[in-house]
DNA sequence: GCTTTGACTCTCG
DNA sequence: TCGAGAGCCAAAG
């Protein structure tokens, strides 16, 4: 299993309506690779499984996305994260933490 | 096998 | 509160 598998692994974990961050991820891998952890984001083979949108920064920030930030935030909205400026509100209680 | 790059994170001013 | 700089790790060339 390579690195990037188990991103996205841990990515169908998360659950409808939360969000995790990067680094989040990497420490449950034992590593501190956040950087490759969004390699494998955009690197993503499965798309709607693996749900790479719902990954943001430390901070609560969106990041970036391979189809547009905007288009992350919509989907988001979607699972009913509420966005405002680019940062996540109640980031955390949407958290997901693992 | 060394260098570059990236959807990151932390620290400091 | 915000931006710049430095550090980190894996993958690709």
């Amino acid at each position: 299993m390579k690195f990037q598998e188990k991103v996205w692994e841990l990515l169908k974990e998360i659950p409808k309506g939360r969000v995790t961050t990067y680094g989040i991820i990497a420490r449950k891998l034992g590593t501190k690779a956040y950087r490759s952890v969004g390699n494998a984001c955009h690197n993503n083979p499965y798309f709607p499984i693996a749900a790479c949108y719902r990954v943001v920064y430390n901070n609560g920030s969106i990041g970036g996305f391979a189809s547009g930030v905007k288009n992350k935030i919509n989907l988001l909205k979607k699972e009913g994260i509420k966005l405002k400026n680019n940062k996540i509100e109640n980031f955390e209680k949407v958290l997901f933490k693992f």
